[in-house]
DNA sequence: GGCTACCATCGAATCGATTCGATCGAAACG
DNA sequence: CGTTTCGATCGAATCGATTCGATGGTAGCC
């Protein structure tokens, strides 16, 4: 048998195994893919060529090439440290990936900048809440890269999951017009489509609710608000928040200044997240995380697969908890 | 001009370009890429042909397969969820990704198994902590794909980035020594190296340190090992934990069984993050997160570029805040 | 004017697989 | 026994760029 002579430092190629094993390059492919029939003798032949030539599998970046896709989703999060302070990103973000994961599909983290973008991905996962626009946007609708945006702008060509915000939002008003409460408060996030939505939600019950501020799910931003709001004398006996991480801060916040939840204030939240550092259970609107997520990969890797897909609107639970009471006569 | 018919369905390609443009293909590269000088003129035709093609860029695929590159630096961080719930991942991660984004590179997120080994990665960094072994391992190392390990295990081949466990604990335990504690007890994290060398500092000063167990860095599980050892009567004025989240769980456990920091226990935590949440700023060791995850992201990078690079031991603070006290005599 | 340098451009090789269609035997069938 | 069918294998085309070495023309220099 002759051939090339060969250079030790260069890594063997699936050439090489089907040279040593004495078969095509397409069986030698074929062995590894399966992605047709090979006798058990010969595709023994070619993992053992494989095993003694040190071959560990097809080069990914030429499979890539060749079935023109990467094998990467990419999902813009914001800068890191702010998108995963938010504990909501978390539960979410993690059913992505587990979806993703059984396909085989890797999860890229994009930031907010176009850097990115010219980076092979088979989709991109846009859910930078509270931001409508993206300088990466055009590249990639142009590219014809599908997009799925999370509770996001409603831009052409991308498909949306979305939760029922309004109704949410309308729930936990209720909740607190039952309880007797008449003037109400909010917190609320960057004007954005779940803001407005909450919003709309809000003043379907309590059509003139004070506004304490506008910030991010940031624990000592919403805190600051408060004190400001609550250093001057109000008659409002509730707050509505639009994440637990902002109510957790109005809790703590009234507490600092000798008010009681529920008694003196009532609170509630938004999300269902965990706030094991809070002695009381948060009164809240449960968004459904996992499924969110869930649905999220699912209509990524049927873009990728150029199905249509159907947009999603999720429903949530309303959860009473002990921040919220009847407003004392 | 003659050429082929075109197929109106296909995305055009450099060559299409080329054509249009009258170039060759490589002159047509060039002019993208800018690796060589190509003339004004020539760079304006061939970008405006691009144009008039809804050409949008060389295809990453190609280039990466051309290259041997992907741009795509993975970082294992076990299951998601986990991993950020320490919030001592994030201003690490946040500095890895700014590094690799400014070099173009993206970062994908790996899980603990192996399935995600066989995307085309350029480096590897591995920062689960609390764990020795993981199945990707092998493969990883048989690819030659660049591995940095961050307060990990001693892998072959891997580039370590550590800081300095041992001082930081002994720094702590001095200072309690110096507060006139004789008597302390310690929350551990899983066998692991940071928590061997962590353990090697704290038993410099105080050798017959209680464990109070073993527990990662979650709230509600430090929380619960509190509880059950400060259940039994004890003679421990001080406890010093792994983690500030595992600190702020003793912490809140203490408070909770009416005992008063740092009155009645002194309390000290290791890395230096926020809680806001926590109305006492905690006696910790600070970590040099941004830094850290610098020199981890330079480190894959340089070992991209085949170069050779030496481990990393960064040094960490003693921060004494106010959760640490003179022992009541 | 002849020589060297250099810049812009081009043609061809290359990266490392996957996959389509063809071929060749052997088994199944009537 | 001739024909059909099926499974295994192979050759060649293809994915879409980057890059090496060569070429030709122009400018600089003595």
């Amino acid at each position: 048998m002759s051939g090339p002579i060969r250079q030790p430092s260069r890594t063997p190629t699936l050439a090489d195994v089907a040279a040593a094993a004495g078969v095509s390059l397409s069986t030698a492919s074929l062995a590894f893919s399966g992605n047709k029939p090979v006798s058990e003798a010969t595709r023994g032949r070619v993992l053992s060529a494989a095993g003694s030539l040190g071959y560990t599998g097809p080069n990914p970046l030429a499979r890539n090439l060749r079935q023109g896709r990467s094998g990467v989703v990419g999902i813009a999060v914001g800068p890191l440290s702010t998108a995963f302070r938010d504990p909501a990103a978390l539960p979410m973000m993690d059913a992505v990936s587990q979806v993703l994961e059984d396909e085989g599909l890797g999860l890229l983290l994009m930031g907010d900048s176009a850097e990115h973008a010219r980076l092979p991905l088979d989709a991109v996962i846009y859910q930078i809440c509270g931001q409508e626009t993206w300088a990466a946007y055009d590249d990639l609708v142009a590219r014809g890269v599908p997009l799925v945006v999370v509770e996001g702008p409603a831009w052409p060509g991308a498909t949306f999951i979305d939760i029922d915000h309004r109704r949410g939002a309308a729930e936990v008003a209720t909740h607190l017009h039952d309880l007797g409460h008449r003037r109400v408060a909010t917190l609320t996030l960057q004007e954005s489509h779940p803001q407005r939505e909450r919003e709309a939600g809000l003043r379907e019950v309590f059509p003139d609710a004070v506004r304490i501020g506008r910030c991010v799910s940031d624990l000592t931003a919403a805190q600051e608000l408060t004190s400001a709001f609550l250093s001057e004398p109000t008659d409002v006996t509730a707050v509505v928040c639009q994440s637990d991480v902002q109510a957790a801060a109005v809790v703590i916040e009234a507490r600092r200044r000798g008010l009681t939840v529920p008694d003196d204030l009532s609170v509630a939240g938004f999300d269902g997240v965990p706030t094991p550092w809070l002695d009381l259970e948060l009164t809240t609107v449960v968004q459904p995380f996992a499924e969110k997520g869930r649905a999220t990969a699912t209509a990524a890797l049927h873009r990728i697969e150029g199905e249509a897909v159907d947009d999603v609107v999720l429903p949530v639970t309303l959860h009473v908890g002990a921040s919220t009471g009847r407003v004392s006569t």
